[in-house]
DNA sequence: TGAGGAGTTTGCGCGAGCGCAACGAAGAAA
DNA sequence: TTTCTTCGTTGCGCTCGCGCAAACTCCTCA
């Protein structure tokens, strides 16, 4: 709701690149300013609002994107029609990366943009020229891939085998680093309930009755779409059992 | 207990090359044979009794795994100690794939052999500079990279929405693919409760619970250490609800 | 052949978290 | 102010799957 809203206008040539360069995406490391000049030579911008859709899974993955302002959110959609969150896309972060394998495929996940922004965007055919003349963007996409396999993996610990608490813990920890103030208090999120329990895969209900006893236990204060956090690392400490 | 336990001699040369022939394994896709060549070897090949661990979590990932006999199979660790089943790994199946990352790191997941099997076997320093001979390999890697994005995609869609009932008939559909064989009365298989347990995330006490439901309702037979399935399809249809 | 052990079954009670309904509280609009 | 809507809270009952104990069934080995 506020991050990024009041974007207005489309970065100039050179605002992408002093942008690039301070967010020193993975998937541009290592390489020279010049060899970067052409791969974003390549690529277009597209401003885009909070909660459209960048990528639909299922869809023809013909898009590479690396956000620039703004964030975005991973999800996929179950049988049943419930969304599943999976993780956060933020500045410097690329989405859409099924784009740039050698053989066509379809999105995996679908991506919408939590606030406005904007992205650089590579069309496929664009991609594969690139990836042919720096096999560097090739090596930097494994080690992205391999990043998600990790957060995969914990998400996958995280879901079989943590009490509903544990999550929500969690995903309070994770939001601060991202969406989180400093005060003197500590760290003030702006997240509704329903926001958590999507995340956590919680009910709101459970959501609210887990606040309300940390919030007698003096580890948080809650408020309508807004929590203090005293301690992200005490909250995740003292959640499942204590 | 079966498959693969009769391996007594270590394979030549000319066996090795007939064997990567025949599995066409996706990390050697699209090479001429005379690459392949240059390529296997590089490769030591190293037998592994079952139980072993091939690789282990946390470890410096220095070894890339090609199976070529018997299986294998991925797992993680919890904080807890619990052991985390992810995927088989079968001929043909790459395993400690985050050695060919152009940094260093660690390997994420544990593998442990189930049978008796053999493996090429390539250390780091052998697969970089093969990968900057033929950036074909990094291009076959991301492929499966994103193979396992996709394998846990469903495996947490699986864990955080699904029930124990779903979860279990679905590891039986995919063991009946692996480790079944047909008969007339539809497929049988060699495992016990303990082992479905773990690979669906349930206690074997649930385990015994549905087996026997379905086998009352003539979706199977169980006998101790074996499993008939009439139809894996028509079990997983008629698991959750019905 | 019979004693021991591993795998399996079943009853029973329990606890986590869900889902509904009713109520309360905070903003926004009029 | 008053009204309306959205968000949050809390009580209640229920279901799912866990976990233990006890019994039962194969299988193995002496």
């Amino acid at each position: 709701m506020k991050t990024g809203a009041g974007l207005k206008r489309t970065l100039t040539s050179a605002e992408i690149t002093a942008r690039v360069k301070e967010l020193a995406p993975q998937l541009l490391e290592g390489f020279a300013p010049r060899d970067i000049a052409v791969i974003l030579g390549m690529a277009a911008v597209h401003r885009f609002e909070a909660n459209s859709l960048l990528a639909i899974e299922g869809h023809p993955a013909n898009k590479v994107f690396l956000i620039l302002e703004g964030q975005a959110r991973a999800f996929t959609t179950t049988r049943k029609g419930e969304k599943v969150l999976l993780l956060r896309i933020l500045p410097g972060d690329p989405s859409g990366g099924r784009a740039l394998l050698s053989k066509p495929t379809d999105y995996l996940v679908s991506t919408e943009a939590v606030t406005n922004g904007s992205a650089l965007v590579w069309k496929r055919s664009a991609i594969l020229s690139l990836t042919k003349q720096y096999p560097r963007l090739l090596e930097n996409a494994l080690l992205i891939a391999s990043d998600y396999v990790e957060i995969y993996r914990d998400l996958h610990i995280g879901a079989s085998s943590q009490s509903a608490g544990q999550r929500v813990a969690r995903v309070l920890q994770s939001l601060a680093k991202i969406i989180g103030r400093r005060v003197v208090e500590g760290v003030v999120l702006d997240v509704s309930n329903e926001e958590l329990a999507n995340e956590a895969n919680v009910t709101i209900f459970t959501v609210s009755r887990l606040l309300s006893e940390w919030g007698r236990k003096g580890l948080l204060v809650k408020s309508r779409g807004r929590v203090v956090l005293h301690s992200p690392e005490e909250l995740v400490r003292r959640a499942g059992w204590a």
